[in-house]
DNA sequence: ATGAAAGCGCTAACAG
DNA sequence: CTGTTAGCGCTTTCAT
């Protein structure tokens, strides 16, 4: 068996309650710190963290839950929130839930068991029931007013880009976007859409289906083929923009079609292009959501929504 | 503050041995089991994680560390395998620790204050003064012989690739890869690589240096601009693939330039051409790594390294 | 089949 | 500054 405090205590000739206060920040004389340490040292001791959070109820780890950490979206999602949880000490555990309703709800039982402190989610279901304090925020869902929802500025920011078409000279505007099967802020895209067409008098054409990831492609060809008199398509994401690309006659991209995406995130994937993009900035939605699922951990109150601005990127497609 | 143990215990009217019993599949009988169940669901208890690692010591979580989780083969082998450990009831930590040795160290750390009961790594650094029997397998990573190693039949499957670009006639044949910064399997790419060259007599030209994941186009342009003489390149991912099917004129492909890429997993991302090339099946990996783990946290006897085959897909580019 | 009692390893009052 | 005394919530002998 490995070292326990209590043998630290016994080697080092003190009270367990002293190496506790050497490990925890507490006043102790330097003659008994320095026994602490070498007996640390010389045991190997390593404290056990399933003891001290049954005592303390400290912060612990937290849970991020995601549809597929295969999408880019999400894997880079999931990157940057490891990154600010550890630099607070905090570790991650990542749930790839797949839309798998029973996996979701364990959101709840991870916090109940006490084996996380709190949640962050993206998930394809909605989690009834969830209490009014549920120490969770999502991304971009909407769980209730209690559940803060951090998230982009989609409305916005897809007005802006579709100003940007029809300033360019574009009336043949269309969308394909990925229906979410949740309330989410990410309909606000096709909400801009719709109502941009309406203020210019454009004939909306649109796909908005719920797909899975990898069938990007195939949307976007069917969705082309069936509509192939439009001179621009805005893209609910990266991976619909780029099948739109790869779609598209290379003499014809920017000068007769033009390609808007919206993530603006995979530059690491698809270094040939760089698409035209409604940037959603992920490292600052990580670190919001991270401040404020902490923030509500430490009983602070906290809002219902939280906006980060986009960045608009003019690449090589529009 | 939520219902502990004893409260059910009390309102059962039972002693918390059997409650304990009740939650564990020991015997207990009809009546008691009943009441037992309406004082767990009127008081809504959830039992305590912790305390329960703490008496049991039983199988906690797993912490998978990569090099950096926004990488297409990291975020598909992060999916399977935290699908493989939540069949078994295991939660996975994921630690994406983008080279730092500290961060990587920490998976000793993690072990020792029991927050998880073993590792699946893959590493950029090697990790010093491993016990021979530590929690601990790795994918493709060598840290030596008593830590087991999951990893694909790279040097044959690397062989059998060039083989297949040798009798299509190809005698220019290149190979690009990513070093690893540690002793790695994916050496044994550029290994088979070298000793087929030798075999035939052909002039092998390479790149093999390491490089952060984004910069695979860079590197690929570089090489090709360095060697416009190539009539085909095997490449060590395919992330280094598409890139130089990007660069390439869409007519040579096929007819007069074969492109051979490594992983065969990207198809979700790039789904407007089939790349030919060495299938890596990360579903296999990640089954076998949590297996062996798992075996090795129960104490049965692993080897020094197990190989997954690969399967070689014919697709459009060679 | 059940209960009483003893701790897992740690932290948190409380005295001193 | 330090030690003593109690537990955190659970599992596990050991009786019965």
């Amino acid at each position: 068996m490995s070292a326990s405090l209590g043998d630290v205590a016994a080697l080092a000739k003190v009270s367990k309650s002293t190496v506790s206060r050497y490990l925890n920040d507490g006043y102790v004389s330097s003659d008994k710190r320095e026994r602490i340490r070498a007996a640390i040292e010389s045991l190997g001791y390593v404290a056990n963290r399933n003891a001290r959070l049954l005592r303390s109820n400290k912060l612990n780890s937290i849970a991020l839950f995601v549809p597929t950490v295969e999408h880019p979206f999400f894997s880079c999602l999931a990157d940057r929130v490891e990154k600010f949880l550890y630099e607070r000490g905090v570790r991650m555990i990542l749930v790839s839930s797949a839309g798998d309703i029973a996996k979701e709800k364990e959101m709840i039982d991870m916090v109940g068991e006490k084996m996380v402190s709190g949640c962050i989610v993206v998930t394809h279901n909605l989690i009834p029931n969830l209490p009014e304090n549920a120490p969770i925020v999502t991304i971009d869902r909407h769980f209730g007013p209690t559940i803060p929802c951090i998230t982009s500025d989609n409305y916005e920011a897809s007005l802006r880009a579709l100003e940007y078409l029809y300033e360019s000279g574009c009336r043949h505007i269309g969308f394909i976007g990925g229906r979410p099967l949740v309330p989410s802020e990410v309909n606000a895209r096709l909400a801009a859409y719709l109502d941009f067409c309406r203020k210019y008098q454009l004939m909306p054409v649109y796909s908005y289906e719920t797909f899975d990831h990898g069938q990007e492609y195939e949307v976007a060809k069917a969705f082309l083929q069936a509509n192939p008199n439009l001179d621009s398509v805005f893209c609910g994401s990266d991976l619909l923009a780029y099948s739109v690309y790869q779609l598209t006659p290379k003499s014809l991209i920017l000068s007769r079609f033009k390609i808007i995406s919206f993530d603006g995130i995979t530059e690491k994937l698809f270094s040939y292009v760089r698409l035209t993009s409604v940037a959603q900035d992920v490292t600052a939605l990580a670190k919001m959501a991270v401040e404020v699922l902490l923030d509500r951990l430490a009983g602070k109150p906290t809002k219902e929504k939280y906006v980060i601005p986009t960045r608009f990127i003019r690449g090589e497609t529009a």
